[in-house]
DNA sequence: AAGCTCACCAACCGCAATATA
DNA sequence: GTATATTGCGGTTGGTGAGCT
């Protein structure tokens, strides 16, 4: 059965005047044949000039995505991904853009390709992510809560000695202020409250509780930033993260800093 | 063997930018 | 300067086929 016969049978057929669904090996010819005559361009003429029952989006569309003749064919090579990975990082869902760094290959591959490989794994290292992020949450204030317990305790020994209750009530309340955990103010923080982490780690963990590095000043931390575009192919944050950076050659600047 | 799930990809749609009359 | 046409882009949809249960 031909795609056209099989269109028609699945409800594309002619529409409004146009056809539409899958492209037959004829209409692939008459647009082939059409561009060779008139060149890329004018993509709205064709159906006059080439007999084609198709509007000239939808030729251009199926020239430039499967007819045009430097199209490389064939699986995106790793280092084609590597090109993809540090390029959507750092402009995000540009992919014309995107494609233009790789010959042969069309943004809607590019797209398709990503949303396919790597949009889940965003999905699922947000996921990672945040719960990593909250158990390094709630161990700080364990930890916290700890040093606060033995800060009380010291203090209560002191104050028994001086029984002066007014500084047992002043020291409590400045406690009280202070029950948040602290934000890692340096990388130096991070090492000490997840010494169990490689340097890399810590310093991705850093950007992470404090934002990207170039998130502008006021525009504060967010979800989205972090994981909207720059930092998705990270699998799972201490699991993969070394090998993250590796096998997809982006450096760990380059994922942290979001688009530009 | 049949049904289900999921990855893949071609093609469509809406919108914005640009070109042309 | 403005209206209209064309082109380009990014998001989304839906069909196909392979693998799994």
């Amino acid at each position: 059965m031909s795609w056209g016969v099989m269109g028609e049978q699945l409800g594309w057929g002619i529409i409004e005047g146009w056809r539409k669904g899958p492209w037959t090996t004829e209409e692939d010819r008459l647009l082939v044949e059409y561009v060779k005559l008139h060149g890329e361009g004018r993509w709205n003429s064709v159906a006059r000039l080439a007999g084609l029952k198709r509007n000239g989006k939808s030729c251009r569309l199926r020239w430039v995505n499967y007819l045009r003749p430097d199209l490389k064919r064939g699986q995106i090579t790793p280092h084609e991904e590597s090109i993809i990975l540090e390029l959507h990082a750092r402009w995000g869902n540009r992919w014309s853009k995107i494609a233009r760094s790789l010959p042969g290959r069309t943004d809607n591959e590019i797209k398709n390709y990503w949303r396919t490989h790597f949009k889940k794994k965003a999905i699922v290292s947000s996921d990672k992510a945040g719960k990593l992020r909250s158990r390094l949450l709630a161990r700080q204030q364990i930890q916290f809560q700890q040093q606060q317990q033995q800060q009380q305790q010291q203090q209560l020994q002191q104050l028994q000695n001086q029984v002066d209750m007014k500084k047992i009530m002043s020291s409590l309340d400045e406690s009280d202020n202070r029950v948040a955990p602290f934000l890692p103010q340096s990388r130096q923080d991070m090492a000490t409250v997840y010494p169990a982490g490689t340097a890399e780690e810590q310093g991705f963990l850093y950007s992470m509780f404090n934002g990207c590095a170039s998130v502008a000043p006021g525009e504060g931390f967010n979800e989205d930033t972090l994981w909207d575009g720059s930092l998705w192919n990270l699998d799972d944050v201490h699991g993969n993260l070394s090998m993250a950076c590796a096998t997809s050659k982006v450096s760990m600047h380059s994922l942290a800093t979001p688009l530009y």
